[in-house]
DNA sequence: TATGAATGAGTATTCATTCAT
DNA sequence: CATGAATGAATACTCATTCAT
């Protein structure tokens, strides 16, 4: 009986060996030459598996993707408190020396996708940006059950996932100190609790 | 005696000679030679003023730029009310189909400046974003004065700048519908005002 | 399975194919497009075997100097009169039509050569030097042993190669005449045997 | 009375005033532009007094070439010992970092000439040899007259000229040594008078 | 006489993708 | 199944020279 190779397995195979070759070159100036010798096969054999170029970046990006949902899921079913809990999620890109290898990636990424639309990408965005949402969303939930949070805040989810986009897009500028501004944006969430600003 | 050329001006007048052109084929694929012709001089010319590609298209950009810098000031000097003026604020760049196609060029230059960091984009950027926060802010301020918003809001404008940001990113996404997201976002701003969310 | 090439040779055959190419154009008037299609292969296929554009003109070059190599050393191994040897050693590159057409690829490369100065050239040029001194050694050897040079004329092989570098390049002058000046050359060597210029 | 300026007086002030930017740059990356600020005119200008960019660099390569001519009348009516004079001659473009800069100048000159074979780069050219072939034979003569050198050595200056283009040519290659190179020839030519070789 | 603004030709190089074996 | 040799489109930039003033 011949060996019958998943297919999809074999995808995820060559991605996972190419993680740290895209963190390495940037999504702009990996080629697939180099993808091929890292996951050791020919580059013909690659694109027995993925359809063009932009195919196989977007699996290794995946990848990650999967990585950083496990992390999000952590942080909302952690037992931290609920204000922790957010700044972890709105940090989580910027914790570390790693974290920020991968938002290097993530920016590329986004960068494509803005200026491109690929219908396949704003797809995937789309998917990723409902997982958050609903990690998100969980947590302000919670946060609301334990009263540390006002009803009604779940509203503005999407409010606070286009800011967390805002933060990673303008990390790149001197002005914004991401702790700071998290803690800032947190404050104001929280304030309503507290019967408003005054 | 030779002619003495007027060195800015000249920059500004090629640039504004290629407003229509830069929006037409977008920062990537527009070409020197394209340029030239458009603005009806040689590609000599062009280097006469220009460092390179990139200077040319930046100056392009800036034209846009100091537009939109005069449309954010009629805002915030206009005699509407302070949500109406926010959402303008924040709709700017959606409003018709011609901030579409300027929204694109922005996203555009966004996606290089995020990918390159670029000194002299990042610098740029930084000075752009400070000039709408400075709006952003008298806007606010004049709110607070008029009573229709909570005092201590005027902190935010930060916060408020990322959510702007996001939404010029995420705009793409289908999950997200610009003006309901904009009044969403107003209606947590004006909701300190009324004592929370209560 | 894939086709395995020599890329030795495959190297040597295209620069094979482009010889009159460059005889024809020159060094610094040949393309690479011109390359490519009098090989008969792609500008992309030039390019997997050779580094860049002085790469492959140099490999061309290489294949004269081959050919030049064999003929210096069927001279240095005739039976020929050491005088002889000798004329036709230095006269080599301008004893006829086909000759003086290498002679102008080879002065064009001196002339980068000097230039430039770039390390690989210069070792090039030290071991075709070097290899050149070896034949003319050779002959001077011959020449003493059958007892027509002085001995201790061996000594004087690298300033015959200096005067043999200089009837290359100023061969251009009309002050002088190569034979002419061979062969006065030679008459200075062979004096010695006679006891001096008297 | 109108000025009348003299028009070949201007024309070696301006090369005069790019002596060094010529050192500096070479000929290759010298522009007319650099030269006309340098030479504290316009382009226009320079244009009035050169053909071309060739004519202007020739000029400035001749008050070089004028000052060596000084030099090698100096070493050739001075009193010092025949063999020392011949050194010198030989050895005056290496004989210190300034010759060695003028050096480089030359043999950018002489690439050019070879190359091209300009007639009036040759005509210039056989003129500079022409006259350095004289000093050379005042002091073969001299030495002949003191007893030093043998009679009939001074048939061999040509010889003795294309050795010394060989020099200057091959001095990039790392396998001679100019200063024994040129003592070597000196002992072949001072050892007729011993009575050749033996 | 002096100026300097305007000009435009010309070419190396990369890399995703294909398809013969 | 796997391979890797072959392909070719597409574009920025320099600088000598001219000529209107």
């Amino acid at each position: 009986m011949a060996i019958i190779v998943n297919k999809k397995e074999k995808r995820r195979n060559i991605a996972l060996a190419c993680q740290e070759l895209l963190l390495e070159h940037g999504i702009d100036n990996i080629t697939i030459s180099q993808i091929a010798k890292t996951a050791g096969v020919g580059k013909g054999t690659v694109y027995e598996y993925f359809e063009n170029k932009e195919d196989i970046v977007f699996e290794i990006i995946t990848t990650f993707v999967v990585e950083y949902e496990k992390r999000f899921e952590e942080i909302s079913t952690s037992d931290l408190a609920t204000r922790e809990k957010l700044f972890r999620f709105f940090n989580l890109l910027f914790e570390n020396e790693t974290a920020r290898r991968h938002l290097v990636i993530y920016k590329e990424f986004l960068a494509i996708s803005m200026v491109h639309e690929i219908p396949e990408m704003l797809r995937f965005s789309e998917e990723i940006q409902a997982k958050f949402v609903k990690f998100l969303h969980q947590i302000l939930q919670e946060g609301i059950g334990r009263g540390v949070l006002q009803e009604g805040i779940e509203d503005y989810t999407h409010t606070m996932m286009l800011f967390g986009t805002g933060l990673v897009v303008d990390s790149r500028l001197g002005i914004y100190e991401i702790g700071k501004e998290i803690e800032c944006f947190l404050d104001m969430i929280f304030m309503f609790k507290q019967g408003g600003a005054s």
